[in-house]
RNA sequence: GGCCCGUUCGUCUAGUCAGGUCAGGACGCCAGGUUUUCAUCCUGGUAACAGGGGUUCGAAUCCCCUACGGGCUACCA
């Protein structure tokens, strides 16, 4: 078998989303899954709706996401160059074959001419007008012109553009990878303008000649793209490149999470969750789109969540690294239907990925954090806290949120703790406390335990009456990690300064 | 409306192609246990073959119909 040589073809026209994200991956995987090559192609023929920065973001966020390619804009390859705007002198040649052959012809109908010919099939009761074998006689195209007409049209530079003679009743036959034999009859399907009168091909024929000139021998893409495979099989055909036309997989949609319909970015607004993999500006409106990076999600977790949105190895094993997602990714294995995105799922592989980090590793993202807040705190220290929190947390960011007290004494006291477990004799109890622990030699978590329980031992009390005292005197909290390793790691200093605080405070 | 695609626990899904174990796993949720507390962790539980017809000794699995959902229906991709 030939090489896999298999293409990721956005439009620039904004963020990728993560549906989008997710097509890249399986093409990723693919590739690379088959000893192949995997390619960017920027499909920019719609200059109307050119996005300035979006390329530069499609490629960036992509390579966060760990999804390099072996061919592209940026780093070329010999089937270059790899966007259709600077192809565009390619397209027309081919365009202008299939008139000669009789599969296309030209049109130059207004948008005007147009509109009127649906309005005129839609009073006549038909729904959905289609510029097909029975309209285009009544249009001004070449099929329906004479010749001599068409020629001084044509010289008279009038607008054209070429669209495809779209057969009577014939059965159109792919085999889809994901969904086996998908048959549509030529009526059904319209003469799809294939050339613009702007001088740019439609995405229809650019990703046909591009697919064939750049070897591409699977295209993997979304469904939305099933209808129209048919035509692209035809073009296909009618290029004589039929024998070498790439295999077609077209992939499940990604849905909302709630209802239904496909998932979109006013979805992630109204349910609190990205929808793109990293922050987006719009570059008109300024408004700022969250990514999952900044959101502080780990990108293998990410990665990880949306390859098995849709696609599953048939083992009960759910944590993959990027290395045994390509090891074990096919196609096969690619469910039909569409995937409602799971959040909470997405938020337990993140955690899943956090606990796998070492300390450093940890440490060091957190050191990221702390130093936004401007927290100056030591390595060693801020790896023992992450030791202790890490267990807690989904996400980096949860080890600050909820671990202020290891770097800031608490400035207030949790409210029903206080009128809980701090009783009359709490402060009694409390100071004893602290004079002990101040003679303490040894300040680590085991001697502090020893010592606190000795005391309580001796005052017959239990660990109830006393512990939530203590614990909200350090951290001003109800709740948190052994409060034993948190002193330890505070210091005896400290946190003898943290009980005197809180007595004078809290009483 | 037309065309195409789809439908297994609330969600992601295994099982369907080669009909035959109480329909399995994960997330979520609930309960119990562990824990100074919360979280974690452990144990258990919850809950599905869209409906109806066939074919068959036997159907989630094969066929047909219906319903529902999705996509497409541009000189957008």
């Amino acid at each position: 078998m030939s090489e896999v040589r298999v293409r990721f073809a956005p439009s620039p026209t904004g963020p990728l989303h993560i549906g989008g994200v997710r097509t890249a991956l399986y093409n990723y995987l693919f590739a690379k899954n088959k000893g192949g090559k995997f390619i960017l192609r920027i499909e920019d023929t719609d200059q109307a709706r050119f996005v300035e920065g979006a390329e530069q973001y499609i490629i960036e966020s992509l390579k966060w996401c760990g999804i390099e390619f072996d061919e592209s804009v940026v780093v070329g390859g010999e089937f270059g160059p790899y966007k259709q705007s600077e192809r565009k002198a390619m397209y027309l040649p081919y365009a202008e074959q299939l008139v000669k052959e009789g599969f296309a012809y030209y049109a130059f109908d207004s948008s005007e001419e147009l509109t009127a010919m649906r309005e005129r099939m839609k009073a006549a009761g038909v729904p959905s007008p289609q510029y097909n074998a029975v309209t285009r006689t009544t249009m001004q195209n070449s099929l329906a012109l004479s010749e001599d007409e068409v020629t001084k049209r044509r010289q008279a530079g009038e607008a054209y553009v070429i669209r495809i003679k779209m057969p009577r009743n014939e059965e159109v036959k792919l085999n889809d990878i994901i969904r086996g034999w998908v048959v549509v009859n030529t009526n059904n399907m319209d003469d799809k303008v294939i050339f613009k009168s702007d001088g740019m091909p439609t995405y229809h024929l650019a990703n046909v000649v591009d697919d064939y000139l750049m070897k591409i021998s699977h295209v993997i893409r979304g469904e939305e793209w099933l209808p129209s495979a048919p035509l692209h099989v035809l073009l296909y055909r009618y290029l004589g490149w039929e024998d070498v036309m790439p295999q077609f997989a077209h992939l499940p949609l990604i849905l909302k999470p709630d209802g239904n319909g496909k998932l979109s970015k006013r979805d992630g607004d109204r349910l609190g969750f990205p929808v793109f993999p990293t922050e987006w500006m719009n570059p008109e409106t300024k408004e700022i789109s969250s990514g999952y990076r900044e959101s502080g999600y780990i990108k293998e977790a990410f990665i990880n969540m949306l390859s098995f949105l849709g696609w599953n190895p048939g083992t009960t094993q759910e944590i993959f690294s990027m290395e045994e997602l390509i090891e074990s990714f096919s196609l096969e294995r690619v469910g039909k239907a569409g995937a409602k995105f799971d959040f909470d799922k997405t938020r337990w592989f993140n955690q899943q990925y956090l606990r796998a980090k070492s300390k450093e590793e940890l440490a060091q993202d957190l050191q990221l954090i702390l130093k936004e807040n401007g927290i100056e705190a030591e390595d060693n220290f801020v790896e023992t806290v992450c030791e202790q929190l890490k267990e807690r947390a989904t996400f980096v960011k949860d080890m600050w949120e909820e671990g202020k007290y290891y770097f800031l004494s608490p400035t207030s006291y949790d409210e029903k703790t206080i009128r809980k477990k701090w009783k009359e004799d709490t402060p009694k109890y409390v100071s004893e406390l602290k004079n002990r622990l101040a003679e303490l030699a040894d300040f680590s978590s085991e001697s502090i335990e020893i010592e606190f329980k000795k005391y309580l031992e001796e005052n017959e009390l239990g660990m109830g009456k006393l512990l939530p005292a203590f614990r909200v005197c350090l951290t001003g909290l109800g709740m948190g990690p052994s409060l034993f390793d948190i002193a330890s790691l505070l210091g005896k200093e400290e946190t003898i300064k943290r009980m005197e605080t809180a007595l004078e405070k809290i009483n």
